[in-house]
DNA sequence: ATTGTGCATGAAATCGGTTTCATTATCTCT
DNA sequence: AGAGATAATGAAACCGATTTCATGCACAAT
């Protein structure tokens, strides 16, 4: 008693329509070269049988898996999200999957081990690395799949890149405060060995430089609401207190802002603040947020874009920077005091 | 010439360790079965070589994909990339990848085909369905994979799912409103055949039955800051203010608290507010939001562990509803006015 | 009429593992 | 010692497509 309904193989489809399995693929791939009546015959059949392409099969006959891999630091957080919406719009136009790795999830210790898995050549055709944390070893293998980083980028890994032009990014914020007339100005950054924060601190010391004024102090956090608002605490107790604050992401500023509130330190009236990223809670908190914008869906989609053509013809290190902007909203006024 | 560092295959392995390629396939897979001695000598040859198995071949042979597709309604959101982590955390421990596709990527025309395409055993193991906005026909095929349901869920379509428990969390949230003395309570809801939104107003309904108070009046939203935002126009317009304000999630409700900021309308002092998911950032914002919080990182994991269940005995329609609980912070206050 | 050219197609090899089945060696029990 | 059970292993079939290579055929050119 066998199964009355097995799903059709590329052999039923061939049959049914009196041609060899190998005309049937011919038409599924390369409809070109196959007779119009014999093209027409299988496409009938296949509409009968309703038969779906063995995507394994086919992965394994040519080599590849059909899917990329994206190694996210943190899938929770929305920055990310929106960068994987633009790799999957693209990655999907090509017919190709997506599959997402958040890289902070394995147990600290394990962390190499679990990912190394997954940078085979047998899981994915190609990675993209959004996590500037990882070890370049991981991917200094043989058996892993090109790599594009995107917004991060690692330490002394080579090959393409896209990222968003941090450092001009920084130097506008900062140069949008010392137009305020600010000029005790603290950066509150991201982990310190992070690439952001590495391209966004010259960012700021080129603005202070060209303004003759000495570098800026320095907060470190951690990219998130918490160690924003942990801050604050931080801000408030410098002997001369800042009077405005760039944080190398909104997140950061949103957390700080809450902070200084509860410490009855009104933005902007006592401190300016501005932010990076532009995310979109940032035109809904109470005090609108100053901001840098990426375009995050649109790097998703270069990155993607580049993977595929690196994929092809391997380009040694390419690296595209895109465009920001400052959008100005009410987190930032003229300073106060002389 | 041919190429000098070829990947090893598993006959690589087979030749240097003096056995054949099927020894080392079970040394692989099923140790115990083999000679403690020709394990050793396979896995020395493993190690030497740098061998690492081809899973597109295994998959083939095994008749299995290797990975689960989770369906998100958009991929930006992080509610549901929050779920997402908690799948993949799961899914990482069983050694499957997750497969990501934003459902509402595809031209609107078009978005049926698309997926089609992508709900097939030959793309994956599983599904896990996060958006109740898509039409059960879509699952009903012989070829599509084993689905769980998941947060949302599909208007007759069977198959298990897991759910937060919308119902009590709404009636929760009304109940806490009603205990501050409010009588006048609108629902800013999702839209209207959301299947959250639905149980949420039947919580919302059960609560204000048993008050012996007329149904709540509603405003229709998306779930979306703006949408909260635009609605804020509305609920000012009612000829009889409501005195709070129940959202259908936080971000509605941090919308809407902006947009009854601007109009000086103040929280919680004219209108209380309560909103649903606890996002991270209602802790954060000038008026720490009233909420139901959900535990979307455990919501994942149970959903990915219903997958797997049911991929090996199919269970018919379990349904798991996970508690929630109303996190009170500063949005909600007495009513002011008898 | 013969040879050459190109198109359409089928037979069979191929991708790289896993698994069945048969075989041999080893051990146990009477 | 011989029969039967058990363990370890290899040969070959298998998963389901694609692709190479060979073949047959129609048509054009000589």
């Amino acid at each position: 008693m066998k199964d009355p309904v097995a799903t059709p193989r590329i052999h039923d489809v061939a049959r049914l329509a009196g041609v060899s399995p190998a005309t049937v693929s011919r038409v599924l791939s390369n409809p070109s070269i196959v007779s119009e009546r014999t093209r027409a015959a299988v496409e009938k059949a296949v509409e009968e049988t309703g038969y779906t392409i063995n995507l394994t099969a086919r992965n394994l006959r040519q080599q590849q898996v059909g899917a990329v891999l994206a190694l996210v630091p943190n899938l929770a957080n929305p920055f990310f999200s929106e960068i994987l919406a633009g790799i999957s719009e693209t990655l999907r136009a090509e017919g190709l999957s997506l599959l997402v790795l958040d890289t902070r999830q394995t147990d600290p210790g394990a962390a190499g081990r679990g990912l190394q898995a997954y940078l085979n050549r047998s899981r994915a055709d190609g990675v993209i690395a959004l996590d500037g944390s990882l070890d370049r070893s991981l991917f200094e293998h043989a058996a892993c799949p090109p790599v594009v980083q995107a917004c991060e980028w690692i330490d002394g890994l080579h090959g393409p890149r896209v990222l968003a032009d941090n450092q001009t990014g920084a130097r506008m914020a900062v140069e949008h405060l010392l137009a305020l007339g600010h000029k005790r100005i603290l950066h509150l950054t991201g982990p310190a060995s992070n690439s952001l924060s590495v391209s966004r601190a010259a960012g700021v010391a080129e603005a202070l430089e060209a303004a003759d004024l000495p570098p800026a102090p320095r907060i470190e956090g951690a990219f998130s609401l918490g160690s924003g608002h942990a801050a604050s605490a931080g801000v408030l107790s410098l002997p001369e207190r800042p009077t405005a604050v760039f944080c190398d992401n909104d997140e950061m500023a949103i957390g700080l802002m809450a902070g200084l509130r509860a410490a009855k330190v009104h933005t902007p009236e006592d401190i300016s603040i501005v932010g990076f990223d532009n995310i979109e809670m940032s035109a809904y908190v109470s005090v609108p947020l100053t901001t840098v914008r990426q375009k995050r869906a649109h790097l998703g989609r270069r990155a993607a874009e580049m993977l595929l053509e690196h994929r092809e013809t391997p380009s040694p290190d390419t690296e595209i920077i895109l465009p920001v902007e400052l959008v100005i909203r009410d987190s930032t006024a003229a300073v106060r005091e002389g």
